[in-house]
DNA sequence: ACATGTAATGCAACAATGTTGCAAATATAA
DNA sequence: TTATATTTGCAACATTGTTGCATTACATGT
């Protein structure tokens, strides 16, 4: 199992708190986190301003990417290793528990763009139901 | 042409001035519009509650949609008549100027949803350079 | 283990965006 | 033209994102 400590290693990031806080927080659960969720028992552990620029860190470095949903709402998760052609990046919201899932490698995009347009990166958000909320609510 | 008013009409909904502003806005361009893009010159012409509530109206009635980009920021096009299978909505947005364009029936999605899963609805945001910029940019 | 320079943090203050309740104004149908 | 339900503007507030700067913590040399 990777540690936090590498991940920052690797990226030649120092090892703080905050870095390795929200690191372990995402390498302990498999879905997307909002800035709340990862803060979770203890929102004043550090300054939310520290909070942000961290995230923002770790987005530039490459650790993590950020998710915009369709409600405005922002949630982060781990880059996995994985890459693809088009730099396609797919997630499911469900709209019901409000969780997100990476669909990495599990999902195929075309677009036929206008002439002389260039795509740097496609994000995917699939609004629908979990298959736990889907049966709850028939 | 069609009207403000006959696209209100069709909805049931009050011909109001901010409604028609919005709707007039959005029929003179082909482009995906911000709130300050649509307010324009006259940013004062509308309360800013009224500006809100007025485009959750619009949305709600399907009259337009809203699109969220990757940076939160959030602009708003009128609604095709168009309709697909999986209710795919895709834009375009150019990272340099900005512009924000439809990419109706021009786009392909597939995706492997874990089992039970259900879609409502599938949002692609292709970020890039448009024609104009790639060629500025080199 | 410790001193050092650099990088990260916390604080204060602020900007932008989104939301609510309520009284006044307005659109439509009779 | 009037009645009535809807929409609007205002005030106040909540949430989220951002900047500058002094303080603190990290990692590297020794």
């Amino acid at each position: 199992m990777i540690t936090a400590e590498q991940i920052l290693r690797k990226q030649d990031l120092r090892g703080t708190a905050c870095r390795k806080f929200i690191i372990n927080g995402l390498l302990n659960n498999d879905k997307a986190l909002s800035e709340n969720e990862l803060k979770g028992e203890s929102p004043e552990l550090f300054d939310r301003v520290t909070f942000y620029r961290t995230l923002i860190t770790l987005e530039e470095s490459g650790i993590i990417h950020k998710i915009v949903l369709n409600d405005n709402s922002v949630k982060y998760a781990l880059n996995s290793h994985h890459h693809n052609e088009n730099n396609l990046h797919s997630h499911f919201h469900c709209e019901e528990c409000d969780e997100v899932l990476c669909l990495e490698g599990k999902t195929r995009f075309e677009a036929e763009l206008p002439d002389k347009f260039v795509s740097h990166g496609v994000f995917v958000v699939i609004e629908g139901f979990c298959a736990d909320c889907a049966s709850h609510i028939k």
